[in-house]
DNA sequence: CCGTATAATGCAACCGGTTGCATAAAAGGT
DNA sequence: ACCTTTTATGCAACCGGTTGCATTATACGG
C-alpha cells in the first residue's frame, strides 16, 4: 500500500544503531535515555518522516485514545438539534484533538444499547460523549450499568452522578425575560420543549423568576410545552395565540421553533416584533439570516465542546465527576 | 478497566479446547474449519459475550477499517456548507457502517496537508472523504501525490482521475430554468458561485440549455458569478438588478445566497415572487422556514452519503475509480 | 584502586489477534 | 489392507509497538 521504506521503530533502530526499546523510549521522551541519543534518534526519525503505528501502540497500551460521539440517525425529519449537533461536534473535535484524542462518530439506534458493549469492550473507544435527546435516559442507564466512561451535554436527571456540561439555563431564561420586560412587554408567553427535559424546566424557572421579580403574573394560558420540532413549534404558537390572543411577546426555547413560531404569528396577521416580540435560544447560524433577524440566547458552543472533551478525559484519568455550566449571552437583533 | 473474564480468543480457545488459530478462523468463518467445531466455538463465544479486540485485528491485518471525513474548522463565519456537511455526514456514516467501516472526523487546517501523512502513514485510517470547498484543489493534489485513497463530493476538475459523487448539476440547472419558464418568466437571470467550480458551470449549462430550447436568449447582463457567501450573494443581486432592471426571475446556485438575494430584491422595492421569482439550490432546512419559503433544487443527500462510502470502499478494494452523479429534484414552494 | 551507586541501553516477553506451513485424522481408490 | 487425497486442526511466527528486568559503562565515595 505504501512503499515508504522506513515505517517501524525497528527500522529507525537499525539506522540509529540502537534497540527498538530505545527508539520507543525516545519517542515517548522517557528520562531513561541520554540526551545525545535522543537527539540522534529524533533526527533520524524526522528525516525519514517516521510516524508511529497507532494501532500497535494502542494494542500495547490497551487504550484507544479515541472517544465516540454518539448521535442518533439523521432521519428525513429535520431534527431541531441538528445544526446544534454540528456546531458542538466541531467544538468537541477541537477539544479532543488538543488532548490528543480522536473522535469517532457513532450513529446508534435509539432503542438499542448494544453499541456500548460493542465499542467499549472491543477496545475501539475509551469513552462516550452524548448529547441531550429524548432517548438519553435509557442510554445513560446502560452506560452506567456497564461502567462505561461518558459525559453528557445537558443537565443530568437530579440525583445522578453523571459528568456533564450544560449551558446556564436559568440565566438564559432570565436574560430573555428581562430583555422583553425592559422593552415594555406586558404579556409574555413561554413556548417550551418537552416537559421532561430538565433544561427546559430550568429555562422556565429563570424566565418565571424574572417575571415575578418584575411583578408580572405568569399566566398558565401563556405557557405551553411541545416536542422538539419546527412543526411542534408552529402548533404550540398557534395554541398560545388561541389561549391568550393578547400576548405581546414570546420566549421560545429553540431557534428552529422560534422561526416556525414567527411564521405562524405572521400568518395570523401580526407583526414581529411590533405586535409580538420573539426571543429564541441557541443562536444557530440561521438566527441572523432570518426575517427579521432573531434575538436569541447564545451558548458558548466552542467552549462547551472543549469542556466536554477536557472533562471526559479528566474523568478517564482520575474518575473525577464534574458538572459544569457555562455562561450564556443575550444577542439582540430585531425580533425583540 | 473491565473485569470481564473472557476477553481474548485465547480464553475462548481454552474453554473450547482448541487452539487460538481455530477460534480466529471460526470468527472469520473460514471454510477450513469443520461445522461441528464452528458451532461449538461460536456458542462459547456467544455465551461469554466475546468481542474481538479491534486494534489487535487491525494491527495484524494492516488496515484500520476506518475512514476520515475531512472537514475544515467551523469558524464563526457561516460557511455555505455547514448544514450540508452535517446531512452528508449522516449519510456517509450510515454507508460506512453498512460496509463495516468506522468514521473518524478530522478537522484540518485548510492551508496544511500534513494530515494526510499523519493519518494515513500511521495506519489510523484507510482513506479519506472530502467535501467540496475552496481549498479542495490543494488537498486533492496532496492526496494524489501521496497516493492516498480518497473520494470527493462534487465534480472533479476535468482530466483528473478522482473518484467522486456529485449531484446532477446539469439537470438541476435545467429543472430550475424550466420551472421559471413554465410560470411565464421572460427575463431570467443567473446568480452563480465561483467561476472555477465545475459544478457551477454545469448548473449554468443546464440552465442556459433550457432557456435556448425555449427560444429565449441568454443575456450576459443577466449573468454574474460571485464567491460563495451570503454577502457576495447580496452584492451579486444588486449588480444584476443594476445591469438588467427588468429581470423577472433569478436562479441562484445556493440557498444561502438566495436568501441574501431576496433581502436585496425587497430592499430595492420589488416583491418575491410577484416581481422577481427566485429559485435556490440545496434545499437546506432554512429554505422552508424562510419568508417566503424558498423554491429550490434538492439533492438526495442520504443517497450521496451512501454512495460516497460505498464507492470509496470499492476503490480501496479494487482500485476502481467511479464518478457517479445522483438525481436532483425540484421543490416548489412560494418564492417561484 | 576497588566497591557500589547511577545512568544508559538492550533483551525478550507481551498486547491480541492472523496466517503459512506442518501434521494428524478421515476418506477414497484399487 | 495400503497408499494417496482431502479435511480439520495446531504450531509458531508475525503485525509494530511498550516495558520489566538484566546488563554494561560511568561516576562517585572512601
Amino acid at each position: 500500500m505504501n512503499k515508504k521504506p522506513v515505517q517501524t521503530i525497528a527500522d529507525i533502530a537499525r539506522l540509529a544503531n540502537v534497540s527498538k526499546s530505545t527508539v520507543s523510549r525516545v519517542l515517548s521522551d522517557s528520562p531513561l535515555i541520554g540526551e545525545a541519543t535522543k537527539e540522534r534518534v529524533r533526527a533520524i526519525a524526522e528525516q525519514n518522516h517516521f510516524l508511529v503505528n497507532v494501532q500497535a501502540r494502542q494494542l500495547s497500551l490497551k487504550q484507544s485514545r479515541t472517544i465516540a460521539f454518539v448521535v442518533h440517525p439523521f432521519n428525513n425529519d429535520f431534527s431541531i438539534a441538528d445544526l446544534f449537533v454540528l456546531e458542538v461536534m466541531g467544538g468537541i473535535s477541537n477539544g479532543l484533538s488538543a488532548e490528543g484524542y480522536d473522535m469517532l462518530v457513532v450513529q446508534v439506534d435509539p432503542q438499542e444499547t448494544g453499541w456500548v458493549h460493542q465499542y467499549l469492550d472491543s477496545g475501539r473507544v475509551d469513552g462516550f460523549i452524548l448529547l441531550t435527546s429524548s432517548y438519553r435516559q435509557r442510554h445513560i442507564q446502560a452506560l452506567q450499568e456497564m461502567e462505561a466512561p461518558f459525559i453528557v451535554w445537558g443537565v443530568p436527571q437530579p440525583g445522578q452522578a453523571v459528568p456533564s456540561v450544560s449551558g446556564d439555563n436559568v440565566q438564559g431564561g432570565k436574560l430573555a425575560a428581562e430583555h422583553l420586560l425592559k422593552s415594555g412587554r406586558k404579556r409574555i408567553a413561554f413556548l417550551g420543549g418537552p416537559t421532561d427535559e430538565p433544561e427546559i424546566q430550568l429555562r422556565f424557572n429563570g424566565f418565571a423568576g424574572a417575571l415575578q421579580e418584575a411583578g408580572q403574573v405568569v399566566d398558565p394560558d401563556r405557557i405551553t410545552y411541545e416536542p422538539y420540532s419546527s412543526t411542534a413549534g408552529a402548533a404550540g404558537m398557534e395554541r398560545l395565540l388561541g389561549q391568550a390572543p393578547n400576548l405581546d411577546a414570546v420566549f421560545v426555547v429553540s431557534d428552529m421553533m422560534a422561526l416556525a413560531a414567527i411564521q405562524v404569528i405572521r400568518r395570523l396577521g401580526r407583526r414581529v416584533p411590533e405586535d409580538v416580540a420573539v426571543v429564541g435560544y441557541d443562536d444557530l447560524s440561521v438566527a441572523e439570516l432570518s426575517q427579521p433577524p432573531l434575538t436569541t440566547i447564545r451558548q458558548n458552543i466552542p467552549l462547551a465542546g472543549r469542556l466536554l472533551a477536557g472533562n471526559l478525559v479528566e474523568y478517564l484519568r482520575t474518575g473525577q465527576v464534574a458538572n459544569v455550566s457555562i455562561p450564556v449571552e443575550l444577542i439582540v437583533r430585531q425580533s425583540a
